[in-house]
DNA sequence: ATGTCAGACAACGTCTGA
C-alpha cells in the first residue's frame, strides 16, 4: 500500500499538479491539507475521473483537510474529540476550524490533520494549537487501532534537525519545546515518526517558504509528518520526500511525503 | 526587506493568513 500527505496551498489552485502527480506517484491514499475550499466545491470528479473517492472537510476560504483513497473510504469522521476552536481578532465567539478527517481505507485507520501555525509564541493562535494539539491526542487515544496512521501538517518541526536554521524561525513556532512536548505526548500513545528519506541535501524537509529564495537555497523545515502505529512502521518498505513536487512553476509551498508499506 | 502565494471582497487594489 502506498500512502501519502500532502499541503496543497488551495487543492482548486494546484489542481492541475495534483491530477499529474496522482498519475505519476499513484497513491492509494492520499491525505490532502489547507484545500481551502469546501465540500461542494472540491474537484471530486476530476480525482475520480483517476479512480479516487474522496472524504472531505472544509469550509471555504482557510484551512481544510480530505482523503483520496482508490481502496475506498468508510467511517468518515470530520473533526477531533472536544476540538477547541479559534476566535479571530475582536470576535466573540469560538469557530470550530476545518482541520482534521478521519476515515478507513483498505483496512487502515487514516487522519488527515492540519495543525494550526500559531503565529508567534504568546500570541493567542499559539495557546489554541496547544490545545488543539490536546485534543489531537484525546482523539488519537480514542481511535487508535493496530493499523493506524496519523499524517498531515503538523506545523511542528520535532527536533533541531529538522529546520535550516531553529533560531531563524519567524515567530519561534514550530520549535518551541511545549509544541513539541505535545508531539511527544502523541507519540507515547504507540505511533512512530516515519522519517522519509531526502531526495537531496540529506535533509528531508518537506516545506520551504515561496519567499526569498528558500527553495533552491534548502532553507526548509520537516513539518509535513507520517505517525504510524507499530503494524505499520513495521511495515514500511520506503520514504521520501518528492522534493520534485515542490520545483517549477505554480508549486505548493509544501512536498508530498510518501510511504511505502508492505502491506 | 516577510523578498511569495492564495482567496475574498468588490476590484482592477487591498486585506488576511501562511
Amino acid at each position: 500500500m502506498r500512502i501519502a500527505t500532502w499541503n496543497v496551498n488551495s487543492v482548486v489552485a494546484r489542481l492541475p499538479r495534483l491530477l499529474d502527480w496522482l498519475g505519476r506517484a499513484e497513491p492509494d491514499v492520499l491525505c490532502l491539507q489547507e484545500i481551502k475550499t469546501g465540500e461542494d466545491t472540491f474537484p471530486s470528479d476530476q480525482v475520480g475521473e483517476l479512480g479516487y473517492e474522496t472524504a472531505v472537510h472544509g469550509t471555504g476560504r482557510w484551512n481544510g483537510v480530505a482523503l483520496l483513497s482508490r481502496i475506498g473510504v468508510g467511517d468518515v469522521r470530520r473533526g477531533l474529540v472536544d476540538e477547541p476552536g479559534y476566535s479571530p481578532d475582536g470576535a466573540m465567539f469560538d469557530v470550530t476550524e476545518p482541520r482534521a478527517i478521519g476515515a478507513t481505507c483498505g483496512g487502515v485507520r487514516f487522519w488527515s490533520v492540519y495543525v494550526p501555525n500559531g503565529r508567534e509564541l504568546g500570541h493567542p493562535h499559539y495557546d489554541y494549537k496547544l490545545d488543539w494539539l490536546k485534543a489531537l491526542q484525546s482523539t488519537v487515544a480514542a481511535e487508535l487501532t493496530e493499523r493506524f496512521v496519523l499524517l498531515g501538517d503538523f506545523n511542528i518541526a520535532p527536533t533541531d534537525e529538522d529546520v535550516w536554521d531553529a533560531g531563524a524561525v519567524h515567530g519561534g513556532t514550530h520549535v518551541s519545546q511545549p509544541e513539541r512536548d505535545a508531539l511527544a505526548r502523541i507519540r507515547e500513545l504507540g505511533l512512530t515518526d516515519v522519517v522519509p528519506r531526502a531526495m537531496k541535501y540529506d535533509t528531508p524537509y518537506t516545506y520551504w517558504d515561496y519567499r526569498a529564495g528558500m527553495f533552491p537555497k534548502n532553507m526548509g523545515m520537516r513539518i509535513d509528518l507520517v505517525y504510524a502505529s507499530a503494524a505499520l512502521s513495521g511495515a514500511v518498505r520506503d520514504a521520501y520526500v518528492d522534493r520534485d513536487a515542490r520545483k517549477g512553476t505554480g508549486p505548493s509551498d509544501h512536498a508530498p511525503v510518501v510511504v511505502d508499506l508492505d502491506i
